[in-house]
DNA sequence: TGATTTTAATACCGTTCCGCATAAAATAGG
DNA sequence: CCTATTTTATGCGGAACGGTATTAAAATCA
């Protein structure tokens, strides 16, 4: 149970035989399995032939069904993050960066083998939050840290005289969240990745005015 | 399979032993279920219990778990549809049919009996739209009839004079379609009814102004 | 080379699932 | 009262499910 690390400082290879795989990347493909059909629908045999491990490899890689979904959830939550306040940060006018923002969520939620599958907590986690409270905590949480991060954008706007001084910036963050779901949830009814582009352009209008 | 109707005009009960159940409420019952764990994880069981009908007299008079489905499915997208169009359709100032749909959307969905479970299309439809094309239709559609709801509004606020002219009416629908997600995204992460409200005021704020 | 340790593969177990077959119950017509 | 017809109840059957025991394979260490 415990992790062994090596005697020494020596990073020497462990003792039994050596995985055959990478487990990041196992994570990405059952990721994209669960993407595709939900956490129920998927079956360990369908997360099985999108890793290409056995059952056993899966189980003592990530523990078991459910486990293995909170990491890619978890996982999920923390590229999301990372990326919305990467491309938030940058010194510019604001509309671009929610231009860029927007354009990239909607190139983003258009990609899909078998269709558009959008965002992977909205098009997963949403379903189970009600039954499971550790979803639940899970998607509140990071829904809050896109609400905080396009919050701060919008204080350094208003403070840099980019924004109009009548708009609440929590309010804003508030619909620029909403209007990511909407997106996500758009891009798994169907719409393709220009009708998601025009979710962005409508509310980058809406705040920083036609142009 | 074809329905028979009685001989004459009358409107004699049927030949054999009537129902014990309102098949109606029993779909009320069943969306319930759906509602709170998703169509996948939602087993005849649950359905079962939920509607306190045995297997059979389902079957008998929806068809198979996914007939049941499409059937609670399209209910609610014609019940979500005609009152929106009802809760817009007054002449009245603009900011306060729209108040008056987040407001109930807000209480709509902050209910449930586990936990807040948001709008069924999203909290259900969503995960099995990516695989189930049928699914994604109606999902799309519904979407789409909410945007022509919030367009048409728009559309005669302007005429009214109600709605600065530099405001899009298609993108202000989007955005408002969004918002409605984003509601039922946040009210199954667990948010309760007044931070749902702030959703809609934030929205109204930004569309209308500040008042 | 042989023992040890870890991973990989096969196959299995008990459970749950969905759907239906069968029989009992209830109503209308004769 | 008897027959026909429809609904309700019990329970079964085949398949799929999640998880694991068991065995084979591959690597390190002695």
């Amino acid at each position: 149970m415990v992790q062994k690390s090596p005697p020494s400082g020596t990073d020497a290879r462990p003792r039994g035989r050596p995985r055959g795989f990478d487990s990041d990347t196992a994570l990405d493909q059952a990721r994209s399995a669960f993407w595709n059909t939900g956490y129920a629908a998927t079956s360990l045999d369908d997360l099985s032939a999108a890793t290409g491990l056995n059952r056993p490899s899966l189980y003592g890689a990530f523990g078991d069904k459910r486990a293995l979904y909170m990491a890619a959830l978890e996982k999920s939550r923390a590229e999301l993050t990372s990326s919305l306040t990467a491309a938030l940060a940058p010194d510019e006018p604001l509309r671009q960066g929610l231009e860029r923002v927007y354009a990239v969520a909607a190139t983003i939620y258009a990609r899909g083998e078998i269709a558009q599958r959008g965002c992977f907590l909205i098009g997963t986690a949403v379903t189970e939050a009600v039954a499971d409270p550790q979803i639940r905590r899970v998607l509140g949480e990071a829904l809050d840290e896109i609400d905080g991060a396009f919050e701060e954008r919008f204080r350094r706007a208003r403070a840099a005289g980019d924004l109009s001084a009548g708009l609440d910036p929590a309010g804003l963050a508030k619909l620029a969240t909403a209007t990511l779901n909407g997106m996500a949830v758009r891009a798994r009814a169907g719409a393709d990745q220009a009708t998601l582009g025009a979710f962005g352009q409508a509310l980058v209008e809406m705040i920083c005015g036609a142009g």
